[in-house]
DNA sequence: TCTAGGGGTTCCAGCAACTGGAAGGTCAAG
DNA sequence: CTTGACCTTCCAGTTGCTGGAACCCCTAGA
């Protein structure tokens, strides 16, 4: 397959899927012409690449997972502690951005946001 | 005052006032050897540049926003829509990592995490 | 007077994960 | 034979810093 095909199939953009070429997470063959020749497992790992990336793992999350899935005796437990890791990154990002929405809501509830200059967002930003 | 002084008194690293600076957020004045050297003023808007930061503006968003600040005939509206479109954003934002948050934490309650290969994370990931 | 230290300066490289664009090769259809 | 849709490589840019090298400045102590 054609990179346009296999980027249709999996969902990534071709540039994308060159990238991760690039840095070895996949490793496709080459057509005569030059042209890059995906095969089914190359689908199938793009498209585990696409689902993991959707999720939020980065990409050197993505890399061990993938080793690990083609990993027949891996211990599903290194899977998990990845995932876990991954899950409280994540929940600390919300909390971050809830705080900061939190802020966010009061200051801008508070603000007129008519033509007149008086504002309490910027007298927030500033300090009071 | 220094620029060392001025990192501590607003919380800010050096580096990042110096890029502040590259970018033009600050102009401070220089000393005869060379220094930087802070008005009470730019302290004011390094401070405003942290809090604003803080709260997740972007550094175009900070720009706009500090001459908003200084521009005594702002309308407040103005500076309503540049807070509200923010909070938009990070509410999106909360949004998406709330799904990955669901999606993952399913996965990971599934899976037993021992030392055996069975993982029902890989399996999620690889399209069942 | 020398030296050590703790400031400060510039400039360059690198991070994550792509994305856009230029310049050009390949291929099938009309 | 040309057109247009593919494909190729390579380089630069994105965001907001951060680290490090190589160097200057200033003060205090031996």
């Amino acid at each position: 397959m054609n990179i346009g095909e296999i980027a249709e199939s999996c969902g990534l953009p071709a540039k994308t899927i060159r990238y991760y070429e690039e840095i070895g997470l996949v490793r496709p063959d080459r057509s005569e012409n030059g042209y890059r020749n995906f095969s089914e497992q190359d689908a199938h790992k793009l498209a585990f690449l696409g689902r993991a990336r959707s999720l939020g793992f980065t990409i050197e999350d993505c890399r061990t997972l993938l080793s690990l899935y083609q990993d027949q005796s891996r211990a599903s437990a290194s899977v998990k502690q990845i995932a876990r890791g991954h899950l409280a990154d994540i929940e600390r990002k919300i909390e971050e951005l809830q705080a900061m929405r939190r802020a966010l809501q009061t200051l801008v509830t508070r603000c007129n946001g008519d033509d007149r200059p008086d504002c309490p967002i910027l007298d927030g930003l500033s300090g009071d």
